[in-house]
DNA sequence: CTTGAGTATTATGAATTCAAAATGCATTCA
DNA sequence: TGAATGCATTTTGAATTCATAATACTCAAG
C-alpha cells in the first residue's frame, strides 16, 4: 500500500528555487524575478512568494523591502561561521550517534566505510565524495536527534555551493581517508567524545581545503 | 535625524504570533484560525499565512495541508533533543568568546556577573533570572558568529516556553551561580575549551531541572 | 439512541486584482 | 556634457476573489 503524501505547492515551489541556487542556476546576489519564476513553474506569485519567506528564513535567500529578493551572497566569514557552527554540530551527531547508534546503522556505516576506501585506492574522487557524504549523514542520522539533523541540513544546504566547487589535494585527501579511519574506530569502541572530537577536527580540514581553492566571494 | 527603519508587514506579524506564542496565549497544539488572526491584527490572509509559513520553518508551527496551522506541541524527547543541541552552540559560543571578546565586552559581562550575584545573594529570583540570560546572551554575542547567533536565539525560542515554568529550587540555584563563577574565571583566563565545556554542562543542568519539574507535555 | 449519508457551512489554498513603491527613460536646464 | 526633474513602466506588497477541501449539521434508517 502506497501512503500518499499531500505536500503543499509552496513547499514543492520552494524545493524546486533550492535546487536552482544550489545547481548555480540563480547566482548568489542575482535578483529573483518574481514574474519570470512564476511562468517557468506554472504557478502564481502567491505560492512563489510563501515560498521566497521561506528560504528567506533559511537563510538562503534576502528579502529587500520593496525591492524585491536576491540569492544572499557568501561572504568569508559568513562561510568561516557556518563551518564553526557545523562543527560543533557534527561533533554532537558524533557524540550522540556512539550511544544511541543501532546495529544495522553501525553495519551500514562499516559498509559504506569499506566502499570510499574502494574509491580512495582508485581516485575516483567523484564516487568517493557521495559515499562521503552518506557516511556522515549516516552518523548525523544515527544521532537520533531531529532538531540535530535539521539545523545541521539547514546549514548544509547554505554552504552546498561552495563545497561544490573544492578540489581536492592528494595530501589533503589522504588526510581525509586517515581521519575517516579513525572516526570509525571510535564509533566501533562507542567512543563518543572521542569521535565528537575527531569530526569537529575532520571539518576543520574541509575548511582549510574550501579556503585554499579560494571561490569563496566575487 | 531619525533612521528610518522600512519593515515587511509579514515580519511584523510573525512576531505578533511568536510573542503570543511565547506568552501561552496561544496553546500548544491549539489549532490557529487565521480570519481571527487577521482581525485582531488588522490585516488580510496574505501576510498572516506569509508570517505562518515563516513560523512554520523556525520549528513554532505546524502546517497540516489542507487543514490549517497548529502551534507544535512540545514533546519530552523534543525538549531534549533541542537542549542538546543548544548545549553545543552554547559550548561553541563559549570556545569563540575567548578569543574573540572584546574588553568592552568582557568588562560588560563582570558587570552584569555581579549584579547577578546581589540578586541571588537577595533570593530575588526573577531580576536573577534576566541578568542570567543577558549573561548569556553576551557571550553568545562575543562570540561574534552570526551564524551562530541565529541558530542559537531560533532554538531558544522554541524552548522559552518550557523554561518560563521551571520552578528552581535551592540547590540547583548554588550550583548553578558555582557554575557561572567558573565560566567567569575561564574567560577571564581567554579558556575556550575549559569555557565551552563549562557551558555545555551548565546547560545540561537547566534541563535536569526542566525536567524535574515536569511541566513538559500535555 | 446511534450510525451514516447527504447537504450546508466554513476554512484553506491559490489566482487575481488593486495600490504603492521603485526603476528606467526622456527631457530640461545649468 | 552632465545632473536633475518629471513621467511612464515595471515590480513589489497586500487585499480580494474564486475554487476546493474539510468540518458541522440535519435528518433518515437501523
Amino acid at each position: 500500500m502506497e501512503k500518499i503524501q499531500p505536500r503543499s505547492l509552496y513547499l514543492e515551489v520552494a524545493d524546486r528555487i533550492r535546487d536552482l541556487i544550489e545547481r548555480g542556476t540563480l547566482l548568489p546576489g542575482e535578483k529573483i524575478a518574481e514574474k519570470q519564476l512564476c511562468e517557468s513553474f506554472g504557478v502564481s506569485r502567491t505560492p512563489l512568494r510563501e515560498a521566497l519567506k521561506v528560504l528567506t528564513s533559511e537563510g538562503l535567500v534576502e528579502n529587500l523591502p520593496n525591492r524585491g529578493s536576491r540569492v544572499v551572497r557568501l561572504t568569508r566569514t559568513g562561510v568561516q561561521n557556518t563551518y564553526d557552527v557545523m562543527g560543533a554540530l557534527e561533533g554532537l551527531s558524533g557524540e550522540l550517534a556512539c550511544p544511541n547508534i543501532t546495529d544495522a546503522e553501525l553495519a551500514r556505516v562499516r559498509k559504506l566505510h569499506q566502499r570510499m576506501l574502494e574509491f580512495y585506492r582508485r581516485k575516483e574522487i567523484k564516487p568517493y565524495f557521495e559515499v562521503n557524504q552518506q557516511i556522515h549523514e549516516a552518523i548525523l542520522a544515527a544521532s537520533h536527534n531531529d532538531v540535530l539533523i535539521e539545523m545541521y541540513n539547514n546549514l548544509s544546504q547554505r554552504v552546498k555551493r561552495v563545497r561544490y566547487s573544492v578540489e581536492m589535494g592528494e595530501d589533503n585527501w589522504a588526510q581525509a581517508v586517515s581521519d575517516h579511519e579513525a572516526m570509525l574506530e571510535a564509533l566501533e569502541a562507542r567512543d563518543g567524545p572521542r569521535l565528537g572530537a575527531i569530526l569537529r577536527q575532520h571539518l576543520r580540514h574541509k575548511l582549510e581545503v574550501a579556503e585554499v581553492s579560494g571561490i569563496i566571494d566575487a
